[in-house]
DNA sequence: CTTGACCTTGGAGCGCACTCCACTGTTTAC
DNA sequence: GTAAACAGTGGAGTGCGCTCCAAGGTCAAG
């Protein structure tokens, strides 16, 4: 598929696409006029970047997780392993998640929470 | 406390701080000499701030929700909603967590997940 | 009264993640 | 055959969240 249909796909932009090319989040081979050609794998990848992202992690970060994965022997143990770090790193942020929200349901009963004012 | 002080406390750098005094994130007195007085409970503010900012949500996200706290009537009630509000973000945030949680637990036990290429 | 640590204000620069633009080439439809 | 819709490139610009720097003011210790 070329890039604008897997810009409506996705739901990214032309241009986010070509720059993740460049940045090497995805691959994507050239027909003999230039265009690119995305495999339909592309798609459900782009809409894990997107979620990944928008839960804080960094496209660097995304990009190096899908490499680990690919450069993996694809022993079942070995992709486990790695997927249960990746986990392990998503139970943390919900950890953390959970504490700012204790913290919150904390200062909900006392008075004066949360006061930017240096006075 | 001066900037080097809540510096030190907030382990923040001080530009980090006169650049949240310049968007409104943090206030400040100023002594005679022109220097940045803060007051003790900008500590756990920025505190907070950093929390919920490593969590996902902006600088400006984390302004706006803390002046809506600060001009809320502080009836008990009102401020409990505002909690109640900020809450439902947090575990609206967790749930996408755990459906991320998911998907990769379940391509961990397919064959071949996640690959950016387009070939 | 100087030294040094602290503070001030601009303003420039940076990394990230794009977006927009101009210009050009290719393909498709009429 | 020409117009529209698509594709390509390079480069500039944007917003966020800072960091770094230069030039200078303030203040306590020796």
């Amino acid at each position: 598929m070329r890039i604008g249909e897997l810009s409506e796909r996705s739901g990214l932009s032309r241009d986010a696409i070509r720059f993740y090319e460049r940045i090497g989040l995805v691959g994507s081979q050239r027909s003999p006029n230039g265009y690119r050609e995305f495999g339909a794998e592309t798609v459900p990848w782009l809409d894990y970047v997107r979620t990944a992202q928008r839960l804080g992690f960094s496209l660097a970060e995304i990009g190096r997780h899908g490499e680990e994965l690919r450069e993996s022997p694809d022993s079942a143990e070995a992709l486990s392993a790695l997927f249960a770090e990746k986990i392990a790193l998503v139970d943390a942020k919900m950890a953390e998640l959970a504490a700012l929200r204790e913290e919150l349901a904390d200062r909900a009963g006392t008075g004066c929470p949360l006061r930017p004012d240096g006075s």
